[in-house]
DNA sequence: GCCCAGGTGGGTA
DNA sequence: TACCCACATGGG
């Protein structure tokens, strides 16, 4: 090995043994939590574009409506009236926008990938990012939660949990872009699909138990351990 | 009443 | 590039 290939692995050796560390304290806690909640691929894509800034509780009220509409497969949404589309997605806010980007996402796939949802995720990974990003209203914590729970490809998701979880943490300063958050994970860690479904998973757990944006519960929480911020808010 | 929630795109300086 | 804002409902 050369002087060269030694120093990356000392510099990335830190954070992939942190990143490690946070996931076995979670998964010990949590898992194994087998996301996405969805029963098909095409339902994780109809989720990850209603869930945009939004509960995931008034997703499932959306989810359970086009559902018993019987609307849930690329040619029912992409035949549905706009109007009785936005009825239907009503639930999860930001109705007019989010019936839009359904919409034009189904009519991309019969355009271009013959309505097949698989075809269109098949292909080099970040070709598939950039064709999902194409998409308007596909951004890029979307685009990556398609590719990895409606297309089982390594691409790991960051959302508005990472990033608190992960500052908290004292491993983000907090005002990284998205694309350097995941390159954060995606750099130190393997690019396995099972890890990076069940870490994303494991994140929310732990944001929707402990790292709460508002008076964190800090003293049960699995990462005390390993967090500045929690130690400092139990000492204090 | 007020804050928050698994973002994204368009406009402006 | 870096902010600022609209988009909208339901729960705590």
């Amino acid at each position: 090995m050369n002087d060269e290939g030694k120093n990356e692995i000392l510099h990335l050796t830190p954070h992939a043994s942190r990143l490690t560390e946070v996931f076995h304290r979670l998964a010990a806690r949590f898992g194994p939590l087998h996301w996405w909640p969805a029963q098909t691929p095409f339902e994780v894509v109809v989720g990850a574009i209603l869930t945009q800034n939004t509960a995931w509780r008034n997703v499932e009220y959306a989810i359970a409506n086009l559902q018993a509409a019987g609307v849930l497969t690329p040619a029912a949404l992409r035949a549905i009236e706009r109007g009785e589309l936005e009825s239907l997605i009503r639930p999860a806010g930001f109705f007019r926008q989010k019936a839009e980007r359904l919409q034009l996402f189904v009519e991309h796939l019969f355009a271009r990938h013959g309505g097949e949802l698989a075809t269109l995720l098949a292909g080099p990974l970040d070709a598939v990012r950039t064709k999902l990003l194409a998409c308007k209203g596909v951004g890029p914590e979307t685009a990556d939660s398609i590719l990895l729970y409606a297309g089982y490809r390594p691409s790991f998701v960051i959302d508005a949990y990472t990033r608190r979880l992960f500052t908290r943490l004292g491993l983000l300063g907090g005002d990284e872009s998205y694309e350097a958050i995941r390159a954060l994970f995606m750099d130190n860690l393997p690019h396995e699909t099972d890890l990076f479904n069940e870490y994303h998973a494991l994140i929310v757990e732990e944001c929707k138990v402990f790292c709460r944006k508002r008076t964190p519960l800090c003293a049960p929480c699995p990462l005390l351990a390993v967090c500045p911020y929690g130690q400092a808010a139990v000492a204090a």
